[in-house]
DNA sequence: TCTGGGGTCCTAGGACCC
DNA sequence: TCTGGGGTCCTAGGACCC
């Protein structure tokens, strides 16, 4: 048997630890610059909000009405999903985190005990040590557990977690189960199902294997056995990523390279921070742009290019050079950008590199090493962005108590501040780190 | 004015080999 | 008229997930 614990409305479960007050309350959370709704508390839900509405389009659709919104914190969020799974992983021999908010466990030689009150029991004691509530869904395949996580969530009588373990269970389970609900089955397969009848689980699992193999290949079948109650998605070790993306859309449109360059060194930045932090080295490092695609009205483009490193590395230096390459590659001047992105890929562990004897040289390549493990060190210890790159550095910025009885230029370049990558992005309402940062937790409020 | 970010897997088709 | 057969590797694009 497989258990899937997820964190109910994750995000703004999390921004409520610190909220009491708006439990009850509608809540949602945006992207990234503010831009659409991420995650709705179920009171939001119930009012009608949908997910990826703009956020700039709440007020509009919902006029007069009271919705709390929170800027994404990836940070807070980060940190007690990371106390939930450690929960997690102590109630149960097998573990695999599945993503921020959700993760497997193989029951294994748990058969002895009861199931629906193990899980119960679990859900409690997160809530209670964490303060985030979960949903928990038990059954013989993990599809199937995805089923039972589902009545689990949206039925209060089941307390939290659903169980199916019978044959009838799974058959009451699956008819009532919309087909396009079941974890696998997206927007493609559900429509092109419904063409065919199938409207529920059990409409599907009720039609021939080896049609729905001749249909929707290899991911369809595997659904359709997992719904069967065959186990075929295995539990896998997702910590080593295989590709590494950061990118953004920025607050409004920019025409400059230098502007957009210096964004896409700490995208470049961060994927190297990210090789680092999983031991990993790349060999191709891909950078993309684009025009704001909702502006019909000005010229669109877009365009990504790739370039192979000789020797794999995990150099912030390596991949921020690399990345502004390519980025001149592609840049074409006259248009206004609106998103751009750092992906490495071809990623391998770093005590296995192969040197290329023409690129090499161990002496720079041990240096740069040096360095970078130092300024991870204190980043990690003094906060991100402690010490970047210069060509990470966004342009000074005035502070303008500072600069009223300043005649030297020079003087007011010193005392200007530069602007961080983590402020480079709009979040007007982003709660504060109270669980990892000590200036945040001195905070009187 | 304002519209997210980060992943995985699979398949078809092209390039290349003998 | 009529243009082989079989294999591997790579990549882009499409589907899915959160």
């Amino acid at each position: 048997m497989y258990a899937v614990i997820d964190c109910d409305n994750c995000y703004v479960s999390c921004e409520r630890v610190f909220r009491p007050d708006l439990n009850g309350k509608p809540v949602v959370v945006l992207s990234n610059n503010d831009g659409c709704v991420v995650a709705r508390s179920k009171e939001a839900k119930l009012m009608g909000i949908k997910a990826g509405t703009p956020y700039y389009q709440l007020k509009d659709l919902f006029p007069g009405q009271e919705i709390h919104c929170f800027s994404s914190n990836y940070e807070l969020y980060g940190d007690l999903t990371a106390r939930v799974m450690s929960i997690v992983r102590k109630a149960s021999p097998e573990f695999w985190r599945y993503s921020i908010d959700e993760a497997f466990v193989e029951l294994k030689g748990m058969e002895h005990i009861e199931l629906k009150k193990w899980g119960e029991d679990l859900h409690k004691q997160i809530l209670k040590w964490v303060g985030i509530p979960v949903s928990i869904g038990i059954a013989p395949t993990k599809t199937l557990a995805k089923c039972a996580d589902r009545f689990a969530k949206d039925y209060p009588g089941y307390n939290h977690c659903c169980v199916i373990d019978s044959e009838e269970k799974r058959v009451k389970a699956l008819k009532l189960f919309e087909i396009g609900e079941v974890w696998g089955i997206g927007r493609r397969f559900k429509s092109r199902l419904e063409d065919y009848g199938v409207a529920t689980a059990f409409d599907f699992i009720s039609k021939p294997q080896s049609w729905v193999k001749h249909e929707f290949h290899l991911p369809g079948e595997r659904t359709w056995m997992e719904l069967n109650g065959i186990d075929c998605i295995p539990m896998e070790d997702t910590t080593t990523k295989k590709s590494i993306c950061t990118s953004r859309s920025f607050p409004s449109n920019i025409g400059d390279i230098e502007t957009v360059r210096t964004h896409v060194s700490n995208f470049a930045a961060r994927c190297a921070e990210k090789l680092r932090r999983q031991n990993t080295v790349c060999s191709l490092v891909t950078v993309f742009v684009h025009t704001n695609r909702f502006r019909e009205d000005l010229p669109q483009y877009g365009n990504s290019i790739s370039v192979s490193l000789l020797t794999p590395d995990n150099s912030t230096q390596v991949i921020v050079s690399k990345a502004c390459e390519a980025l001149a590659a592609i840049w074409r001047p006259y248009f206004q950008y609106k998103k751009a992105g750092v992906i490495v890929s071809d990623i391998q562990p770093s005590n296995a590199v192969q040197t290329n004897f023409l690129d090499f040289d161990d002496k720079t390549h041990e240096k740069l090493q040096r360095l970078d493990s130092a300024i991870d060190r204190i980043n990690r210890l003094l906060g991100d962005e402690t010490i970047v790159l210069g060509a990470q550095q966004y342009p000074l910025q005035k502070e303008p108590t500072d600069t009223k009885n300043t005649t030297n230029p020079h003087d007011e370049k010193i005392r200007g501040k530069s602007m961080s990558f983590r402020d480079a992005i709009k979040h007007e309402f982003r709660s504060k780190n109270y669980t990892t940062r000590w200036s945040d937790l001195l905070d009187t409020k």
